[in-house]
DNA sequence: TAAATGTTTTAGGTTTACCTAAAAACACCG
DNA sequence: CGGTGTTTTTAGGTAAACCTAAAACATTTA
C-alpha cells in the first residue's frame, strides 16, 4: 500500500470518527471520491495493518496506532496551511497544497517549518519583516530595514 | 500516466541530454532505478504525448514541449530547495524532498515560494531577521527587533 | 412484519507502473 | 566478415488502487 493512500484514509476515519461515532463506507467514499467498494477492500488492508478496527457493515474506527498517525498527519497539515498561508498562498491553495505536500514530506522539514512559523508568530509584537515582506508582495520594492526611521 | 511519474522521466531525460548528446535507456533506468524495460515502455508514452523524440535503440531526447516541462521544474525544484534550506534544512534532505514537492504543489504557492526567498536574499544588505531566525532555531529565543539597539 | 429502500460486500474487471526472461539489435575487435 | 558481449526491446507477468454489477445485509415505513 502506498504511503500517500493509506494516510489519506487514515485521516478521513479520523474525520468522521470526530464528528459521528464511526466511520460509515459510504461517508469514506464519498470524502475521497471513490466508489464504496473500494472503500471496503481498503479497510480490509488497513485492518490488517493494525491502522483500523472494522467489521463488515458496521463501518471503522482508528486503533490506537492509526490515531497516532492521524494525530501526526493532523499536526503537519496545520503546520504547512499555516506556513503557505504566512507566505501570501490563498486559503484554499494553502489547504489543498497541505493535503498533499504533507504525505511526501521529511519530519525534519515539518520542524523547520513548525519553528519558523513559531518564529512569524511569537516574539514581541508583530515581526516589522512580516510587514515589509506583505509589502514587498505588493511592491516588488524591499522597504530596507536598515534606514534609521522607516514608513508609518 | 500520473503526473509525478512521467515528470520524474521527464527531467531525467533532460538531465542526461545535458551531459551527453541523447538519453540512453540505460542510464535513464539507472538514474530512476528501474529496469532497462520499464524505461522503453514509458518512452513509448512519452512519446504518444509528444514529450519526447523516440526512436527504437536509438535513446530519447526532448521536444520542446518536453523541454518546457523541465524548465519549469527545475525552477521550482530550485526555489523549493533554496527555501528549505534558508529555514535550516539541511542540504540533503531539502534536495529530496524537493524532489517530491515540485511534483504536487501548485504553481501559485511555487510563486508565493519564489518571492519570499528573493525578499530574503534580496534588499540592501543581509536581512537581520534572518539572523533573528537562525538565533531562534538554536535557542528557541526571540531577540526582540523592538529594542532600540541590539547586538554586535 | 413484509416490502421497499438504502448500504455494504463480493466477484470479477481495468489501468498504471513496475517486473523477469528471452529474443533481437547493435558495437566492436581480431 | 563473424563472433562476443552489451544494450534494447518484446512478450508476458504482478501488485496496487481503482472500477462495475450483482448479491447480501440493514433499515425504514406502511
Amino acid at each position: 500500500m502506498r504511503r500517500e493512500t493509506f494516510e489519506r484514509y487514515i485521516e478521513t476515519v479520523h474525520k468522521l470518527e470526530e464528528e459521528g461515532g464511526r466511520a460509515r463506507t459510504r461517508d469514506i467514499a464519498e470524502v475521497l471520491e471513490v466508489k464504496e467498494a473500494s472503500v471496503t477492500e481498503m479497510l480490509w488492508k488497513l485492518k490488517r495493518k493494525g491502522l483500523v478496527e472494522y467489521e463488515p457493515y458496521r463501518g471503522a474506527f482508528l486503533t490506537d496506532k492509526g490515531r497516532t498517525i492521524a494525530k501526526r498527519l493532523m499536526r503537519r497539515h496545520r503546520t504547512l496551511a499555516e506556513f503557505l498561508k504566512l507566505i501570501g498562498v490563498d486559503e484554499k491553495t494553502a489547504d489543498e497544497d497541505a493535503c498533499k505536500i504533507e504525505h511526501v514530506v521529511d519530519s525534519k522539514t515539518v520542524k523547520k517549518l513548525r519553528k519558523f512559523v513559531e518564529f512569524a508568530k511569537g516574539g514581541p509584537g508583530k515581526p516589522k519583516w512580516l510587514e515589509h515582506y506583505r509589502h514587498f508582495l505588493k511592491t516588488g520594492k524591499h522597504p530596507r530595514c536598515e534606514r534609521r526611521e522607516g514608513s508609518k
